[in-house]
DNA sequence: GTTGTTCCATACGGTAGCGTATGTAAAAGA
DNA sequence: TCTTTTACATACGCTACCGTATGGAACAAC
């Protein structure tokens, strides 16, 4: 029996995730989400203002996955700099994350961000909290503040260009993030 | 005086790069390019069956020119696989390239491959070209064939992933991504 | 000077999406 | 039981785009 129960707020911004990764930025749309979720688009009206709320609501959800990702690993203070780098590659070339969409969400929404003022403000405030934490692990670590920014920045670049390659059977998005973070490890 | 000259397929395939750079994929729409061309689009499906014409041209000659590219570099073996590295990574994170459009192009058929097929056909046609001229020289240079596989995504990678970064002010995408050659060229 | 080709303008019908207005069955409250 | 409120469905006008059809000016050919 099919689920009857009144969709929800959270209903709607996962179908638009789904829709987002599918279909890019242009896939958020009122009515083409209303059909894949079976009801008409009154329904979409009666939950958000209009598709920029919608758009909003997508957004800020991300952000505050993310953000809470990092806090919880960053809480996880118990191994080593380096071993906990190697466990940040590891979570990122997972397939998890279902929460909203995982690793291919995340390249839509980088996608998004290029051409929309509130998507790049966010993406930025992720990225910079991203690339700081990575920065103390780094610094952690030993490396030099200089290159704790600039690698920080390569692995981070890395993982972002390497999803698409791997996407494309060009790379292995988790065995050369490994082989960049021994690299990038090493000493002087 | 405005130039009366009529408008030539390369004028158009020009115009629709520069919509597609800053609108992204969904900037290539034969009325607003016609618009940005201050003609009607009469004009557009005289020198174009539709829009996927257009488009296919517009792939074809990035292919072109981004094949090119490598050809040129290659028949320059007058240097150091090193210093032909440096050189290409310079050549790629300058913001040269104008016949379709430079670096910020790049991203955006990277974004419009993701939900094309036949720009992710395209795409991905450069992209094992511009791996394996990096795998060669990685070879020339004395690495070992798997390193210089994994070397060749990473740089590639990376230089993907920096361009966005940099975008943003989070990253110098010259400078790490020397940093990271330079990392990438020490012997084992 | 007529004819043909080039290069574009204008007008048309069709689709898809947006946001609003209104109707309505079902559940919840009183 | 009667009345709200909930969670949609339906219908409407509007805009932007697509592709086609047709018209026309300008220049070239002959």
């Amino acid at each position: 029996m099919k689920t009857k129960k009144p969709l929800t707020v959270g209903d709607w911004i996962g179908a638009a995730f789904r829709s987002l990764t599918k279909h890019g930025s242009k896939g958020i749309r009122a009515e083409s989400i209303a059909r894949d979720l079976k009801v008409s688009k009154g329904s979409f009206y009666w939950h958000f203002k209009d598709v920029p709320a919608l758009k909003k609501a997508m957004l800020d959800h991300w952000k505050q996955s993310a953000t809470e990702a990092i806090i919880s690993q960053a809480e996880d203070g118990k191994s080593t700099p380096a071993e906990q780098l190697k466990f940040v590659v590891n979570a990122a070339t997972g397939n998890n994350n279902a929460s909203y969409g995982g690793v291919l969400a995340e390249t839509a929404i980088r996608d998004w961000a290029r051409y929309d003022k509130l998507a790049g403000k966010t993406v930025l405030a992720v990225d910079k909290k991203r690339l700081t934490y990575l920065e103390v692990l780094f610094t952690n670590h030993g490396t030099k503040p200089k290159r704790a920014r600039s690698n920080s920045a390569i692995l981070y670049g890395a993982l972002i260009g390497l999803e698409g390659l791997s996407h494309r059977g060009l790379a292995n998005l988790n065995d050369d993030l490994l082989a960049l973070l021994k690299q990038l490890l090493r000493d002087e």
